[in-house]
DNA sequence: TGCGCGTGATAGGAAACGCCTATGGAGGTT
DNA sequence: AACCTCCATAGGCGTTTCCTATCACGCGCA
């Protein structure tokens, strides 16, 4: 079982196919072949399937992948920790975060984190907090901006700030006019929120929920730019993180702060206890912490 | 960075020698000092610090011994989980139980359990519950028999009965006859206790504790026998897991149980939750569960 | 001071290994 | 039925790893 060949074997399984696994790790395709057959005969036990159209992993192929990315993962955590004992800030950086954060938190901070620290290769991932957190465990990235997270044994999540929840209305709404909102005055508005894997449409809900209020929920969409769009074309209202009202700059719909206790929610940091936290690392942590607290 | 090359650079740091090393990994010398060579050349540091009489990690060296180790544990976990999935009870489990359960539960369950696994090559390691902690954490051992313990998120604790337990007197002692033995009758005994790393040394205190009694310490013992001769030379008395005194047939030493609410203490299995778990060890857990509960 | 002893590094040759190109063969597709 | 895609096999080449033999160094002992 060498390093090589457990490299080969992931390619192998996610490419699901022997010729572009080899293209992808840069070897000819019968170099994969002969190492992957040499593999399985040290195991005693075939580890992929070959189709006729595409190749997946047997069942004691599926076994060994999981172990053969964690040893790979904790080769890539001994380069990184040994580039890091040597007191460079450097490296690549894979920072994951959701994506009611993502476009308004990180355009400004990799801007100021890349003058800060240039020796840093950034790589952005924007998914949803369940994803984020399996890429966590998986060591596919390094960090998480995420909202709220139910945890997990190996990964920690620590809060680094909050951002206030506001009210998005059309620019022609009633409630448009209003310093702030009461909440009784959205009974009977039509809720446009997202999907339910994005936390946030849980937050939502949440405060609607401590507030006695039981919207009537229009429709759910993907992407909280969609429910904007949807807004300005005077669909119904919706609750956004005040960091996206910010940055907006439509005319046909307009942010109002809510009257009374301002609804917020909390941003956190996540990474895993397993996997080696870099300088690199650390220092975008710092930054994130500076910017959102 | 292969597979080889960290058994070796763990092999030499364990030998605090190469040709100790080499030896152990069963290659010639300059084999192994030629790849640990290569290794440091291709890190880009020294990782070994060759000093007259024995070698020794440098920082940089001590840094990948974790890693190395680490993956060396994930590879060995690989083989296991493969071998298990063809099935077949087999292959090497070490077990660790602390001082003061293994001489009385693990004579007899390892005979028991060897005749219904003959396949399996079990190890003992015996060790205090902190060090038996730390080599769960290592992949030292598969499993561990011991009694508390504080936690930690990577090692799962799981009760699996208790033991009683119970006072050790000198046979001519005025409580020997005692059918059995009330809290308020020990105050102004000497006891004899465990060293601290024990935990039945603190579960014993505990025990007093909640019987109001300040016991005298005479002594603290390294082990449970000496302890057990001291009390036979009228020394003074113990408190001792009733599954010792069942074993015990020194006729200078009685034990007796307490009257009213008769103490316990735990016993719990503990393995890593980061480490694959064999058939075999399952077997053995299931092993204990049936002797102990 | 000089000599052995233990220990790691170096040198050179043999065996093993991994990778490559060329080719074969099995399954679909047109 | 011919073709195409994709993986397996064969044979040659360059590299690597291992071995044995030997050297270099520091230490302890006479």
């Amino acid at each position: 079982m060498e390093v090589h060949q457990l490299v080969y074997l992931v390619a192998v399984a996610e490419e699901a196919s022997f010729s572009r696994a080899a293209e992808r790790v840069g070897v000819a395709q019968p170099s994969l072949s002969q190492q992957i057959k040499k593999l399985e005969d040290e195991l005693g036990t075939p580890l992929l399937d070959r189709l006729p159209r595409r190749v997946v992993p047997t069942a004691a192929g599926e076994r060994l992948l999981g172990h053969a990315r964690r040893v790979l993962a904790e080769l890539a955590d001994a380069r990184r920790s040994l580039a890091d004992g040597r007191g460079e800030i450097a490296g690549t950086l894979t920072v994951g975060a959701i994506p009611t954060i993502a476009p308004y938190l990180l355009p400004d901070l990799l801007k100021r984190f890349a003058v800060a620290h240039p020796q840093v290769q950034v790589e952005v991932v924007e998914d949803v907090t369940a994803r984020l957190v399996e890429m966590l465990d998986r060591a596919e990235i390094d960090l998480a901006v995420l909202s709220t997270h139910d945890g997990g044994p190996t990964i920690h999540c620590e809060r680094v700030g909050e951002e206030e929840l506001a009210l998005l209305v059309p620019a022609l709404h009633r409630l448009a006019k209003s310093k702030a909102v009461r909440w009784d005055a959205l009974a009977g508005e039509r809720f446009l929120v997202l999907q339910e894997m994005h936390c946030l449409s849980g937050q939502v809900s949440e405060v609607c929920q401590r507030q006695k209020l039981r919207p009537a929920v229009a429709m759910r969409g993907a992407q909280l730019s969609t429910i904007a769009e949807m807004v300005s074309a005077g669909l119904g209202v919706s609750v956004v993180p005040a960091m996206m009202a910010d940055r907006d700059t439509n005319p046909d719909r307009v942010t109002r702060p809510f009257a009374g206790e301002r609804p917020t929610r909390e941003i956190c940091l996540a990474w895993s206890l397993l996997r080696y936290r870099t300088r690199a690392a650390k220092a975008f942590e710092q930054a994130v912490r500076e910017r959102v607290g």
